[in-house]
DNA sequence: AATTGTAGATTACAGTTGTAATCTATGGTG
DNA sequence: CACCATAGATTACAACTGTAATCTACAATT
């Protein structure tokens, strides 16, 4: 621990006080975990290059992160890992959507439906989808 | 230009390539900008502080990157800049959304909708203003 | 048992970000 | 006209990110 500065030092000793943030790449990773766990570090990697093309090093550093946030753990499996999220995919997603909506929205749905429909990017089958939506929480609100 | 990586210059060449990212903090600024313009850099300030408590030095250094990044210009007047955006806001807005649905929903935005509602975020209200948006799309689309 | 492929650990590295402090030049004030 | 407050420019700096390459150790194979 030579060479540690005293704010870092702090920055690390309060580090559990901070929200824990998941960058976008990690996200990916964190999605294709959520699929389907326990998994293996190869399940994710074959799972992400369905879609993309991710490099094995690099899902492997973002695994390693994921661990140090405390965003999953692992158990180990003689020669391999399996990976498992901490955190729950609802709650971290309504997290965010609430996080995103608070910046651009002012908190709302509404006003992101407004700026969709008006932006001609809402369909009939979305438009459906919202009204069932709707009468099925109408349904449950009375 | 001595000392610079063959890679560090490709990445300069194809810098106008890449689509310009916006930061948190950066889009904090633009808003205010948004807000009105063309605005001074202490009326920048002004507007951020009546909510949070910014630093003006750090706005500056934000307004800076907004420049070089091309998402707002400025004009000279005599002793200080007149800033204006280079980007529409609703285009932002909608652009930003777009991105942000396709990561978590699918690209959708009942999804989020129906998220929303089933962890007990929607209100009554959020419901009458979205059955207005509906009735509004469908009066314009038949 | 020696070898080797591979899993995870460690290291790398430039770019971005948040957050400012310091430098420099100039317009306004006494 | 000299001086200074201040606006913007430059510099700072650690943390985080994306993207991997290299290192190390062990399990499976011959």
């Amino acid at each position: 621990m030579a060479g540690v500065t005293l704010k870092q030092l702090i920055t690390h000793v309060i580090y559990r006080e901070k929200a824990m943030e998941v960058s976008k790449a990690e996200f990916e990773i964190l999605n294709a975990i959520w699929a389907e766990y326990p998994c293996t570090a190869k399940d994710v990697v074959d799972r992400l290059n369905q879609q993309d093309s991710w490099h094995e090093k690099t899902v492997k550093t973002l695994l390693g992160r994921l661990v140090k946030k405390q965003a999953i753990s692992f158990e180990k499996r003689s020669r391999h890992y399996l990976y498992q999220p901490l955190i729950d995919k609802n709650e971290y997603i309504i997290k965010e959507s609430d996080n995103f909506l608070k910046r651009l929205f002012g908190g709302k749905v509404s006003p992101l439906v407004a700026s969709f429909a008006k932006s001609e990017k809402l369909s009939q089958n979305d438009v459906d989808e919202l009204k069932k939506i709707i009468s099925d929480w109408e349904q449950s609100n009375d």
